[in-house]
DNA sequence: GCCCATCTTGATATATATTATCAAAAAATA
DNA sequence: TATTTTTTGATAATATATATCAAGATGGGC
């Protein structure tokens, strides 16, 4: 068995990653892209998606396979919750605590080896509950 | 305001209906289709599509966003919790007690309306388990 | 610093999942 | 039965993500 090399750090990789510390957004891999190519504007979409991959294997970012069509990345590595908007689909952290607990409750419940969870709540921002409740201006 | 006309219970409704109901496999919009091909051959993978949306807007099925990089369809409509299997993509129910208690705990740490949450586990299914275990066979 | 092996990139092609379009068929209504 | 509305199946289009690969960058040994 030979041991995996270390992964490099490039500057595409550093820059993906400063930038993704800078926001609290979530924001998905088109949108690292859009972030990162201020930067480095010869990088390729194809280098952003790998490296946001190869960053949340390692651990060094998080890969949030929440609801919606795109995945999100989250550079805030200590397990938290989310809230998503059914309508404009913003994620945002939400600061309730960890039910660490709950992994055992779960494998006496099913026969699967339990390996993580996550919560998801679903709602609506305040930016869309405002123009929800005020009878659709659009 | 008009009031939306009720949707039709066709062939193709029934029949997708009546094979998720069949089912305790959380399949996707394709396995859906392949599944209701058996029954209507000439079926178009646009209505299953369409349907199975349809249905989940009306709630008489649940659309589930897990993660893995397809959506999946339940007709268990009570409020219930999955796990995942991070091998092969499996989804199954787990029967732990649902918190609805865990709603205003979440409406008090963010100022979103919050609608509705799910817990997602995941982990290991039996069988990727074992040939995990047993030093890849493949 | 130079050479070599390895890793990484950017460009592009391809795959996958889903949604949109639209004429024809089916169903509801008059 | 005639008319209107809904739905379908076929197909095209879009969105998201992954694979391929030659060229460029990097690190280690000398």
């Amino acid at each position: 068995m030979q041991e995996p090399s270390p992964m490099r750090l490039t500057t595409q990789r550093q820059i993906i990653l400063e930038e993704l510390l800078k926001v609290t957004s979530h924001p998905t891999a088109n949108e690292v892209y859009d972030m990162v190519r201020k930067r480095l504007p010869r990088i390729g979409l194809g280098t952003v998606y790998r490296n946001l991959e190869l960053m949340s294997e390692t651990g060094m970012i998080i890969k949030l396979e929440v609801g919606g069509t795109q995945k999100r990345f989250d550079a805030t590595i200590e397990p938290h919750y989310h809230v998503r908007c059914l309508e404009c689909g913003k994620v945002d952290d939400i600061d309730i605590a960890v039910q660490h607990d709950i992994h055992e409750t779960a494998a006496r419940a099913c026969n699967y080896q339990i390996l993580g969870h996550h919560i998801e709540f679903t709602g609506l921002c305040p930016d869309c509950a405002k123009s929800e409740g005020s009878a659709n201006i659009n």
